[in-house]
RNA sequence: GCGGGUGUAGCUCAAUGGCAGAGCGCUACACUGUGGAUGUAGUUGUUGUGGGUUCGAGCCCCAUCACCCGCCCCA
């Protein structure tokens, strides 16, 4: 029982226990895959930065009202990251004569932002970014839509679960154009769009309406567009993108959706977003797309890129709603070495010691006990093999080894004792 | 920042304003050289915190903190 002067946790952020490290790691591991599986280099900044580098082109509201700011011993403000972008537009910068175009690159680390936690949003979670810079084509957005794919389906995630939406902003903006919808506009009319699924048909009507930006007939226009899931035919881009898709052979995963438009500013082509179709997380698993201009703002020549960022707390709760997770195994040996008594204690450390110099890593009871406690421990830590050196065992120079998978046992010379435990392994499959 | 909900044992949860409980877990034993099954016994609390009402508060009132759900924003 904790004493009643426990220290709370900060708000926001989450404790590590074995287990749930275990998933975060596995995500991580799901990621790193699906990015050198395309071969992307893996890369990262610092943590800390200063307000700068977000103020020049990350939203007012990330900046303002979603960062964590303090100032150092020395008085200087500083930032724990809210997103990566900026710092990666710095480090291109600071390099791009010697870098070698296209730059594909991945990282995977923690962020914060000061929101209100709720589900799938924390203060302090890991994302996994993921980036191609120097390419302006359909075919580059489709490569990381399909790494987007490859790791759905690699977490278990199959295209009847989970899907990515996709629209691209210079289509949208051409309908807007049609209708007569003002550029200055734009982002409004996107941000009624974002906003439309989570209101009342009537509702959201009277809200356009209201802001005074779209007129009524705009508005049935604007809804004949959202409603046609076969404007992409008349996108040049998206019909390439599409066409990349199948040839990457991630076709089933993606589906056109006018009604994908993403608040953040940067985007100017395709734009996607990825949702698990049971919609009990109402958020995007992933989202990304095409940005122009990444390095105006640092200094850079002009450059063009790609790519998505995925937070870990909402796939993690998908695939825990899934039964998707992985099995979690507490311990990570496979072998436990009993220590029968205070005379065979350190006969049975000298067993682990060999063990390991046959690269069999083992875990070894800390001290005599009971042997029924400390199978049980064994039980309890997923640990499949037991060894056994009682006085039996010590008088003839052997040693039990017990495999709790199957209720068997044998006794064997100890110099076999290796072969005899990798033997059981292997046979595991 | 705004709105709603919930706080009771390690966990999941009960308890008309009247003795704070159950299941799971944990420990021991049955089985003094063997886990996962079973049985028996044992173990667990400042009912989030601080005030108030009351003969009496887990329950009613106020405040506060934490968490959860939604809005805003977004991974």
């Amino acid at each position: 029982m904790a004493s009643k002067s426990t220290i709370q946790t900060v708000k926001g952020t989450r404790e590590f226990y074995p287990e749930e490290m275990a998933l975060r790691n596995y995500l991580n591991q799901k990621a790193a895959s699906a990015a050198q599986a395309f071969g992307y280099q893996e890369w990262d900044a610092p943590f800390l930065e200063t307000i700068d580098l977000y103020a020049a082109k990350s939203g007012e509201e990330l900046v303002k009202e979603q960062s964590f700011v303090f100032n150092d011993r020395g008085g200087d403000p500083i930032t724990l990251r809210p997103e990566l972008t900026p710092s990666l537009a710095r480090m291109i910068a600071a390099r791009q004569p010697q870098l070698a175009f296209p730059l594909r690159w991945w990282s995977f680390g923690p962020f914060w932002r000061y929101e209100r936690p709720q589900k799938g949003r924390s203060r302090e979670f890991f994302q996994w970014n993921i980036d191609m810079l120097g390419v302006n084509s359909p075919e580059a957005d489709a490569e990381l839509i399909a790494i987007a794919a490859t790791f759905l389906q690699s977490v278990g995630l199959p295209p009847s679960m989970a899907t990515i939406f996709v629209n691209n902003r210079r289509l949208m903006d051409a309908q807007f154009d049609a209708l007569g919808i003002l550029p200055e506009n734009r982002l409004e009319v996107s941000g009624l769009v974002d906003r439309r699924p989570k209101m009342a048909p009537e509702a959201w009507d009277a809200y356009a309406l209201e802001k005074g930006i779209i007129s009524q007939s705009q508005l049935e226009g604007l809804k004949q567009v959202l409603g046609n899931y076969d404007l992409w035919q008349s996108s040049a881009e998206l019909v390439r993108l599409f066409k990349a898709l199948e040839a990457l052979g991630v076709k089933e995963y993606v589906k056109f959706d006018p009604n994908i438009m993403r608040g953040l500013l940067y985007y100017t082509g395709t734009v996607f977003e990825a949702f698990d179709l049971s919609g009990s997380v109402r958020r995007a698993i992933l989202g990304g797309g095409r940005y122009d201009n990444l390095l105006a703002d640092v200094g850079g020549e002009p450059l063009s890129g790609v790519g998505f960022a995925m937070g870990d707390v909402v796939i993690g709760i998908i695939l825990q709603e899934k039964g998707l997770l992985p099995a979690f195994v507490p311990s990570p040996t496979a072998v436990l070495v009993t220590i029968f008594d205070e005379s065979l204690w350190l006969n049975s450390f000298s067993l682990t010691a060999e063990l390991r110099a046959a690269d069999v890593n083992v875990t070894a009871y800390p001290e005599p006990a009971k042997l029924a406690k400390q199978f049980k421990f064994a039980d309890r830590m997923g640990i499949s093999i037991v060894t056994v050196i009682g006085p039996d065992e010590a008088a003839a120079g052997q040693v039990t080894v017990k495999n709790l998978k199957n209720s068997t046992q044998t006794t064997v010379e100890r110099a076999q004792v290796a072969k005899t435990i990798t033997k059981i392994l292997e046979s595991k499959g």
